[in-house]
DNA sequence: ATAATTGAGTACTATTCTAGTCCTATTTAA
DNA sequence: TTAAATAGGACTAGAATAGTACTCAATTAT
């Protein structure tokens, strides 16, 4: 179901929750009791952010987590690969191992050229965008969207 | 990891043969032995496909499988979602439950968004753009990537 | 200095999902 | 009627995910 897994989904929210109020440093177990997610879960994904140099943390009494810039800095993709690692469909993606496929492999150009294209879709959307009420159905969107794979071979 | 399944890898790997010599049908063990892929999982993705009307199936002696329509015509978004179910980033776009997350229900909005156009990306890709070659590292196409979801709110 | 607060790191467990296999029924050509 | 082929469902093993717990390190307030 090309879906993201639930603690990617857990990071958006926390996150979008630090969006809206940056003035001040949070605490893991303020967000999990403002978030309703369990304090572990939350310092979890916290670790994953702060390593992903998402946010910085400061130690000791007083100290807690906040933005490391401004939230139309930080896209939905880095959000993503910071959970979940590098954003890649298909196994060949990553590893370059090759697949034994031997009729098979001749796709794999394209698949790498279909990530591309959600990877960058991906890296376009920025927190900030998230925060932001989204607009209701609005259909001028749609025709915004370009199909540039299919595009390659004209 | 944003990860496509393996199954859904290997339907494409079969779906491109079968798009390269559609002259007639294929027997499952044909395609088992082609592609190198075990042939009761060869069967249990061809069974997906005919159920999703992306193949048409001949039961009996001289049997097979074959394209249910030309491969201009099968989009990449189809095949996923014949082997995944809808293709959906975050829980909230499939059941309209709705999250319990009191704090965080603002965003889904937007992540339906990226979601719809992650749908149209890959909805616009063809079973007849993947059997073609790739283009080497043209870096023509990067730019051509339109990235619909920020923009809107400009 | 010392105690309290808070993050860092690591290890562990249970649950869910995925991949893959097997068996039996049904259909059709020869 | 027989052989070839798909249809459908049930089942198992393994891997990945989600979530928890515990200990160490750092900082600040008193």
């Amino acid at each position: 179901m090309l879906r993201l897994s639930k603690l990617t989904d857990y990071a958006t929210v926390i996150l979008s929750f630090m969006a809206r109020d940056n003035s001040h440093v949070h605490a893991a177990m303020e967000i999990a009791s403002i978030t309703g997610i369990a304090l572990p879960t939350v310092s979890k994904i916290l670790k994953l952010l702060v390593n992903a140099k998402i946010l910085i943390s400061t130690r000791g009494a007083k100290g807690g987590y906040e933005l490391a810039r401004a939230a139309e800095k930080i896209s939905i993709a880095s959000v993503i690969s910071a959970l979940e690692g590098p954003i890649a469909l298909t196994e060949c993606s990553i590893s370059q191992q090759g697949c034994e496929q031997a009729s098979g492999c001749e796709i794999r150009g394209n698949w790498n050229l279909i990530n591309q294209t959600i990877h960058n879709a991906l890296e376009s959307v920025t927190l900030a965008d998230m925060v932001r009420p989204a607009r209701s159905q609005d259909l001028a969107w749609k025709q915004e969207i370009l199909i540039p794979v299919a595009s390659l071979y004209r």
